[in-house]
RNA sequence: UGCCGGGUCGUCUAAUGGUAGGACGACGGCCUCUGGAGCCGUUUGUGAGGGUUCGAAUCCUUCCCCGGCAGCCA
């Protein structure tokens, strides 16, 4: 299913001359201050991937280099996340903050070279000498200084005798390059903050232009993959490199993932979380990996998803439909079905003994033969789906209604002779007959029926918890809103309590997914669902003709 | 409007001077003991104008539109 794209025809290009001996070595450098998300999924599909297919290498690495927002917590998910999505670092598990030695290193070379000097300019000063778009910046009265002065200078700064912001490192390239990256870009600052890793070693942190280029550098690289908003950092990039005269990996910029109905900025993913509009970073509906792991989307799906949507430099959005039809398309393979009624009618079989029961056999999976079968248990006291019955039927709807006949899956033809209600004048129960000639799902006189519905025996029914789930956002692209949280859908979380499913959902085992008949698929969470008290996450509904003929008639 | 980067069906993505194709969605049909799945079909696209060429999405040119950039974030 993978198509090409224009960073393995760059590849495949390098490989033909030979540029880097045929080896292939990218990365994946999240920063460690919050969740991945299905973007990030995208990014980490793309570098294992093209390791994978290139039988090259493809190391974990984390961007640790500002103590103020990372945290081990991060580290500790991300590690979960990528491995469950299926790749395997190895034990190349690499970080930032073990070369700051050698960054240092590097730092002070640049100033032997004269082509980096400590300023004492404070932040806004900086600001506004760096100019603006259109008018250049001015120098520093400090950049100038001697090599010895700044050398000093600079141990000072490392050896913590200055306070925050009170001087930072700068590159000593062009204050009038039109290009404001290079305008004298800060490489250190000075941060008296514990960092999770170095602890109190370090006062002063490289920035991610002077870091970045050196980690890939480090770790000998060939083509370094980041996001477009990079592009107009690669002259840095290149900068740093060339004056340092060392390994020189290429960086190339990708489009990164936009999904329609969501956010993917980890800014905004983590606003949910600390203003509680969801429940955490796992959320079952936020599209971080985590929150997609418990949702019940599947390792698989995610990558198939990725393989899809393709790599590109033109910013774009996904429909979200793609990602589910991704999952769709593999549960309905291997989700086996089981019978749940969210909305519970029940039903008198008025003919059938009261004392009866018997038994029928169901099959699993109608689309792998391997799956086997199941006993469901059938009675004189039944429940239904309540949605699947109407007094008063449009012509359409085909399902059971007053005087018509349909079929409980797998079991008997039953007719609706008589609708019980109560005070306020809403339905409690259906009074029906069944034909015994139809069991088993049939008659011999192969008579049409009224659709075909699932069915829950009253006695030995347990009771479920199922959450549906909706989209997040109302809005096609929340970060066009004046403020994302106000699109926030607040019906993205419906909790029904009463549901009624077969007794083999009893003691379902937290993390299987299956199919409601006629509804969708579901998994047992992982984390709320207990064995004899299940509770179920939708993970994405069946696709649904006759919502859908609703909808139409309806608007 | 300084610099950088982009514009191909509704959406995403191929075609690298030689029949504009695929996927998702939508629509219609067939089939069906899931209004599911499956099968078949339909629809719609190269931002605009010039030029080069036997032939242009692709090369040249002018224009239009969209995105990113002024952190001691990454």
């Amino acid at each position: 299913m993978s198509t090409g794209n224009f960073i393995k025809d760059i590849i495949n290009e390098d490989i033909r001359t030979g540029r880097w001996y045929g080896r292939v070595a990218t990365r994946f450098p999240p920063e460690p201050n919050g969740f991945l998300h299905i973007g990030h999924a995208k990014s980490i599909c793309l570098n294992f991937g093209i390791a994978e297919q290139y039988s090259g290498i493809c190391n974990l690495r984390f961007d640790d280099t500002n103590p103020v927002k990372e945290e081990q917590k991060y580290i500790d998910s991300i590690k979960e996340d990528v491995s469950w999505l299926g790749f395997d670092w190895k034990d190349r598990e690499y970080y930032a903050s073990d070369y700051f030695g050698r960054m240092y290193e590097c730092a002070v070379k640049l100033i032997k070279k004269g082509k980096a000097y400590v300023d004492d300019l404070s932040q806004e000063k900086i600001k506004e000498f760096r100019g603006t778009f259109t008018e250049p910046g001015k120098k520093s009265p400090f950049r100038d200084r001697g090599t010895e002065e700044n050398l000093e200078l600079f141990e000072k700064m490392k050896n913590g005798e200055f306070k925050d912001g009170e001087k930072v490192l700068r590159a000593k390239i062009e204050m009038t390059s039109p290009n404001l990256n290079m305008r004298d870009p800060v490489m250190y600052r000075i941060l008296h903050t514990a960092h999770p890793r170095t602890g109190n070693e370090w006062c002063i942190y490289p920035m991610y232009d002077f870091a970045h280029c050196l980690e890939d550098s480090i770790e000998e690289i060939t083509h370094s993959i980041c996001t477009l908003e990079f592009e107009d950092h690669r002259p840095l990039y290149d900068w740093f490199l060339e004056e340092l005269g060392l390994h020189h990996p290429q960086q190339i910029e990708f489009a990164r993932l936009n999904i329609s109905y969501n956010v993917l900025s980890k800014r905004k993913l983590g606003l949910l979380v600390s203003e509680k509009k969801v429940e955490g970073w796992d959320d079952p509906r936020m599209p971080t990996i985590s929150g997609l792991r418990r949702r019940g989307y599947t390792a698989a799906s995610i990558r198939d998803f990725a393989s899809r949507i393709g790599v590109a430099k033109a910013n774009s959005t996904v429909d979200t439909a793609l990602l589910e039809h991704c999952i769709r398309e593999e549960l309905n393979k291997t989700a086996d079905r089981v019978f749940a009624v969210l909305d519970p009618l029940k039903i008198i079989i008025t003919n059938y003994p009261e004392d009866k029961s018997e038994y029928f056999e169901v099959e699993n999976n109608p689309e792998d033969s391997a799956s086997g079968t199941r006993e469901l248990k059938f009675g004189r006291e039944i429940y239904i789906e309540r949605e699947d019955f109407m007094e008063a039927p449009p012509k359409k709807f085909f399902r059971l209604a007053p005087g018509r006949e349909s079929r409980l899956k797998s079991a008997y033809y039953i007719k609706c002779n008589e609708v019980v209600k109560d005070s306020s004048g809403s339905i409690k129960e259906l009074r029906c007959t069944y034909d015994p000639e139809s069991r088993g799902g049939d008659t011999p006189d192969r008579r049409k029926v009224s659709g075909t519905l699932h069915w829950i025996c009253a006695p030995g029914a347990v009771n479920i918890t199922v959450r549906q789930y909706d989209r997040l956002f109302t809005r096609e692209n929340p970060d066009e809103a004046e403020d994302f949280r106000l699109c926030i859908n607040p019906d993205s979380l419906a909790v029904n309590k009463e549901c009624m499913a077969e007794s083999s959902l009893k003691d379902i085992e937290p993390g299987k997914r299956v199919q409601f008949f006629r509804h969708g698929y579901y998994i047992a969470d992982i984390k709320d669902s207990k064995k004899g008290k299940p509770v179920f996450n939708r993970i994405v509904s069946l696709k649904d003709t006759w919502a859908k003929i609703v909808k139409k008639e309806g608007s």
